[in-house]
DNA sequence: CTTCAGATGCTCT
DNA sequence: GAGCATCTGAAGA
């Protein structure tokens, strides 16, 4: 497991989403280790895109954290209950970052179980399981991830990203999620993902 | 498998 | 006040 530097983010945002799968996220919570294995993204690339919260530029207290250096967490609230988790990428100042959209577990499922349903892996529903990480929302609640996490440094050791060797599968691309307000940027192909079943 | 409504509160105009 | 980078459970096909 090698923790990736900051060069890794400090390049261009879609060639980071597209190489960040199969990658693992590693989050420490109260001295327990989490791990997922990133597989689905975004890009959102600011300067041009108008998914983006910071499209051209746009400076407000929430996008504060997209203008930080390569390699921090944006996490931000939505829908009044949910969470979503980026890594910012491109020179500090240039507003771009990565959307985490899905995960498979690889480390202490048990705690996510917890942390999601309140339950052990072993009570969960068949439904539960086979959707257990495949959203934004629901991969930031396993990992016990919210705004309080906003502008974490991913060089630290609470929150970072690690290659552990794995190489995904073909990798897929198509149009973003969600994002129907976004006029010509809404067929951006800028979401990539791989087949888990593979 | 599909659609559909409801939840719930922050953010920006 | 309107909208939101979502999820869930219920109901129908």
């Amino acid at each position: 497991m090698k923790k990736l530097d900051r060069t890794f983010f400090d390049r261009d945002t879609v060639t980071v989403a597209r190489e960040l799968l199969g990658k693992c996220i590693v989050r420490v919570q109260d001295g327990h280790t989490l791990i997922g294995r990133i597989t689905e993204t975004e890009a959102y690339v600011g300067p041009i895109d108008k998914a983006c919260h910071a499209y051209n530029y746009k400076r407000t207290p929430r996008t504060e954290t997209l203008f930080a250096p390569p390699g921090t967490a944006y996490i931000y609230f939505i829908y009044g209950m949910y969470h979503c988790l980026n890594f910012v990428t491109e020179a500090e100042g240039v507003p771009c970052a990565v959307l985490i959209r899905g995960l498979s577990p690889v480390e202490n499922e048990a705690r996510m179980a917890l942390n999601r349903f309140g339950k052990l892996p072993a009570e969960m529903s068949a439904y539960q399981r086979k959707h257990f990480l495949d959203g934004p929302g629901k991969l930031c609640r396993a990992l016990a991830l919210d705004r309080t996490l906003n502008g974490t440094d991913l060089m630290g050791d609470t929150l970072f990203v690690a290659d552990d060797g794995f190489l995904p599968p073909t990798i897929q691309s198509g149009k973003r999620i969600g994002i129907d307000y976004a006029e010509e940027a809404v067929d951006f192909p800028w979401r990539f993902f791989y087949d888990q079943t593979l």
